[in-house]
RNA sequence: GUCCCCAUCGUCUAGAGGCCUAGGACACAUCCCUUUCACGGAUGCGACCGGGGUUCGAAUCCCCGUGGGGACGCCA
């Protein structure tokens, strides 16, 4: 049998880092196994669904690279279907009708928490073939009475809950809608889902699907219920800290497979290794050896793996992320070959594409100031003068060459007795405005030799009018 | 409140009864490398939630606490 896993994201919201974990977790289990993975919106809350946050779901999921072979399918779109499974179970006395109002269960409810019991529904209806004019019903499953569900979870070995302490749970909304309990249970069975791979907050779901599934004469999927990621203070995951669209990370210029490479290490390790290809993900992953307890986000760490994945991949790969981000600062980039040399010279230096793209900015316009602290440190009178001879040997310079510049640099600071660095940092000062960036050889060469020279003019003669004199 | 789940450095984790003087990674600190910032290298700081058992021996197994999380909707 092959196997087949889904991701059922509800869109009621945007697709955060949470749901991408689940999504990553069952892609690679289906990958790995060679089957299939199906994406399905559960969208049957008709109030709170939007189009837009479906439309969040799918771009998430796209920048992420993890396809599905099936789908995406909507509950909306299968209401004939449920309905159908509904009065099956109804006909077969499997389910019934309940007449409550809204009200009766909250008053159940509040009497049953004044009595310090867990509330549940009482079965008032469950034998009842009686109706009451006027009230349209719910549909409720009729859950075993004794007995017990039994869970053999994957990742939390086996969980046993008393079919006491399950209540008769609404299938069908008075409106006729199904609810998600039971879609749940149609949809994997429908779609033959072999492996269910989902956040444990679902493991207390899992014994009324159970029971469901029992009851169509099914035979329930392997369950995997996979520990929760909390926000970085440890608490649950909320807008507050961390529930932010997976975009925003395409947005803040982190790699998509950075960010499922820190994703994949949250409940689940090979041994001490921390930098995975996807492909190796692929290969490595087995939901057996995930572990039980919840994560906390660490975006340090994040930041650490992106810059890995920015320094291990190809130039090529990198320099289309950072024509978009140089463009969302208004940048408009250059050529390939010089945006490939950028990123070679600064991903050593940028835990980010977006911060790539903003310590880079200066290879594409020149300084609109100088860094005033750096100029009273490293320009004086004297380096002036070094400076401008600098700048005509430079102009002099036929092969402009990181080697060929970085070999005349050496030799003007040894003719004029100063170290490198007494010459690189104004020389780094007045091409970039301020004293960090890639070697100066390196910067020079991808700047080019013209605007190498007007910068080196321009700021010889704004710093002319202010500069100390040593003497 | 009831039910369910979980528990190793600040964080992510290794650990399947002796390999543990508890290992690695992020972060932090110091040093080295160095033309800046980084990258890289070295060192340091730093944890088995508590209490009982079981065992010759427990981070690892069992029980009880404690703490955290989840569920208890005509939400998903």
């Amino acid at each position: 049998m092959t196997v087949r896993t889904r991701f059922a994201p509800s869109p009621t919201g945007f697709l955060h880092i949470g749901g991408l974990r689940t999504a990553l977790f069952c892609w690679l289990y289906a990958r790995h196994h060679g089957g299939q993975f199906v994406l399905r919106i559960e969208d049957t809350d008709l109030e709170r669904s939007t189009p837009e946050a479906i439309q969040q779901i799918l771009d998430g999921m796209e920048w992420a690279g993890l396809d599905h072979d099936e789908g995406p399918f909507f509950q909306t779109k299968r209401f004939d279907r449920y309905k159908d499974v509904i009065e099956e179970l109804l006909a077969s006395g499997k389910a019934y009708r309940c007449y409550c109002s809204k009200q009766d269960l909250e008053q159940m409810r509040a009497q049953q928490i004044a009595r310090g019991e867990k509330p549940r529904y009482d079965g008032r209806w469950r034998e009842s073939t009686d109706s009451l004019p006027g009230v349209a019903p719910v549909v409720r499953f009729k859950n075993p009475l004794t007995g017990e569900a039994v869970v053999d979870d994957v990742v939390h070995g086996r969980v046993v809950f008393q079919n006491s302490e399950l209540d008769d749970l609404i299938i069908a909304r008075s409106d006729g809608t199904p609810t998600y309990n039971f879609c749940v249970v149609v949809d994997d069975m429908d779609m033959q889902i072999t492996h269910v791979i989902r956040g444990d907050d679902h493991l207390n779901n899992t014994p009324r699907q159970l029971n469901m599934l029992l009851a169509l004469g099914q035979r329930p999927p392997v369950y995997a219920h996979l520990p929760m990621i909390l926000g970085p203070d440890g608490t649950k995951l909320s807008k507050r800290h961390g529930a932010v669209s997976v975009l925003q990370y395409r947005d803040e210029g982190y790699l998509p497979e950075a960010v499922l490479n820190y994703l994949v290490r949250l409940g689940w390790s090979h041994g001490d290794q921390e930098f995975f290809s996807i492909a190796e993900m692929i290969r490595l992953f087995d939901v057996a050896d995930v572990n039980k307890s919840a994560s906390a986000f660490d975006v340090d760490k994040l930041s650490w793996l992106n810059q890995q994945h920015m320094m291990r991949a190809p130039a090529a790969r990198i320099v289309p992320l950072l024509r978009w981000h140089l463009d969302r600062e208004g940048i408009q980039a250059g050529n390939e070959a010089q945006l490939e040399q950028i990123v070679v010279a600064q991903r050593e230096r940028a835990k980010t594409v977006h911060e790539m793209a903003v310590n880079s900015a200066f290879f594409f316009r020149a300084p609109m100031t100088y860094d005033e602290k750096a100029v009273r440190k490293h320009v004086t009178a004297d380096v002036s003068a070094l400076l401008a001879d600098a700048a005509n040997q430079l102009a002099q310079l036929t092969d402009w060459s990181a080697p060929a510049i970085h070999a005349l640099i050496n030799r003007i600071a040894a003719a004029n007795g100063v170290s490198l660095g007494k010459l690189a940092q104004p020389l780094r000062l007045a091409v970039c405005g301020g004293t960090v960036s890639p070697p100066i050889d390196a910067t020079l060469a991808i700047l080019g030799k013209t605007e190498t020279l007007y910068r080196l003019t321009r700021a010889l003669d704004i710093w002319g009018h202010g500069i100390r004199s040593l003497s």
